[in-house]
This record gives C-alpha cells, sequence and structure tokens, in this order.
DNA sequence: CTAAGGCCTCCAGTAACTGGAGAGTCAAAC
DNA sequence: GTTTGACTCTCCAGTTACTGGAGGCCTTAG
C-alpha cells in the first residue's frame, strides 16, 4: 500500500473523491505523483494530510486556516503558540456565532410558542416582520 | 413621499442600495414601477415589503423562505399554521446549529486549554487533528 | 454649461464544494 | 482479443446571497 489511487485514497481519508479532487486542483494537499497515464497517486503523507484537512474541516477552519495549519504541521519548528492562535481565532468565532443563534432562538421560539398555528390568519410572527 | 428611489427606499428599509436592485433582480422585491428613464421607483408598499424582508433575514430565513413569508404576509386569507410552519423549521435549524456549535466549542476549548501556547512545537491540537 | 454624483445593466468574484459532459484508461469477463 | 463497465481525467456550470466594478446614461447644483 504504498500509494493509493484517488479512490483508495479518499476512502482512507474519509472525503469525498470530488474533494480530494479539489483539494489537489487549489494546492491543499497534492497528489505525490502521477501515473503515465494522469491518473493522480497519493503515498501515506499525502493521506495523513487529507485525514488532516478532513478533521480540520470538521472543526469548522476554513480551507485558508487549514493551509495554515498544515504548513505548521508539517514544520517541526512550529511553536504551540502559533496553532493555538488560529484555534483560538476560530474558537472565538464558534463563540460568536453560538451567541448570536441564541438570540435568534429566543426571539423565534418565543414568537413561534405565541403563534397559534391554526386556520386564522393573525399571526405574531408576521406581525413581528411586518 | 409616495414614490422614492432607489437610495431613499434602501434607507427606509436600512439595506444597501445594490440588495434593493438585487432583491427586484430576482424579483422578491419588485419596485413599484420605473421613471421615463429608467429609475426604479418604490411606493411605501414596496418599502414595507424590503423592511419585511430585512427583518426575516435577520432571522436568518433564506430567500426562498422569505418569499413563502412575503405572500403568506400579502394573503389576507393566510392562516397562521402555514407561517407557524415556516418558522419551525428555521427554528429547528437554528437548534441543529446550535447543538453541533456546542459540540465543537467543548472539544475545540479543551484542547485550547491543553496547549500550552509557548515556543515548542508540541501542541494536542495538531496531535488530534493527526 | 459643466461637473459631480446617482442610476442603469451586465459581468466577475466570493466559499467550498458538487454535478455533469465528454473523453481517455484499466481490469476482468467472455 | 475484445468488449464492457467502472474509474479517471479536465473543464464548465451551479449553489447562496450578495458585493464590487466597468461603462454609460440621467439629474441637479453651481
Amino acid at each position: 500500500m504504498g500509494e493509493q489511487n484517488i479512490s483508495a485514497a479518499a476512502e482512507s481519508a474519509g472525503l469525498p473523491v470530488k474533494t480530494v479532487r479539489y483539494y489537489s486542483d487549489i494546492g491543499l494537499v497534492q497528489a505525490s505523483g502521477r501515473t503515465e497515464s494522469g491518473y493522480r497517486m497519493f503515498d501515506e503523507r499525502a493521506i495523513s494530510k487529507l485525514i488532516f484537512v478532513r478533521r480540520a474541516r470538521d472543526f469548522g477552519f476554513s480551507i485558508d486556516q487549514c493551509r495554515e495549519l498544515l504548513s505548521l504541521y508539517e514544520d517541526p519548528n512550529r511553536t504551540s503558540q502559533e496553532v493555538k492562535q488560529i484555534a483560538t481565532a476560530r474558537l472565538n468565532e464558534i463563540e460568536a456565532k453560538q451567541r448570536e443563534l441564541t438570540l435568534l432562538q429566543t426571539e423565534l421560539s418565543h414568537l413561534v410558542n405565541c403563534c397559534s398555528g391554526d386556520d386564522r390568519p393573525d399571526c405574531p410572527i408576521i406581525e413581528h416582520l411586518a
């Protein structure tokens, strides 16, 4: 199992083939080489990068943040400070989004609870938006 | 103040001019008419629709949901049931997103707390992603 | 009358893919 | 040896909800 073609690599990484090709196209995770006929081949290092990116994407890191994290991952001279900074930025995004959603949820659930949901046209939801 | 041009309408609604033009283009909120020279004009009804859409967008309703809400808003024979159904769908989306973010926040904040953030390369965040 | 600003349309770009067309490639079945 | 089916390739279009910009007409203040 030295090198795998794109579908094997995609399966190893838990990603769709299309996504692996896309990451390859944008230079996020390059294939380690091509066959004579032009098929992408992925070695273990490339596959571990794909896995890394998948996990980072699961955390909601953007492609650009993934690019930075990946280069830190690959850099033996990285400092944990650099990594922590990126992760903290993402954490702040998450927490900001949480606060936003909590406000929306509070207000919208209140409106939904106040709406009788019957056959009459009177509706506090519509009234609130109008 | 019978009819307003696009910048006055945008200001009344609290939306960027570009967005008003966009809503007009996609048929979400049409201008009530055009001047001889082709300028869009918005009457009070159009402007109240713009405001309605802005508020609905603030709740995170999609353009398509806004379209539905708007047609209910305009329909004297609507039932509050129909409105409630759309709002409940959006509320479910919000709550699903909240659950997702809470999981992420828990996990990521744990990792960030475990990361020393110093000059050494050892980092639990990177290790978790690898 | 001219210059500044507002308005018009159309096109491109954003994020991160996803789907599809058309064409070449590979492995196995016949 | 060929054929068939699955796989791969590239390139293009579409998704969401705008946003920015080019090029050109319109309006209004000085």
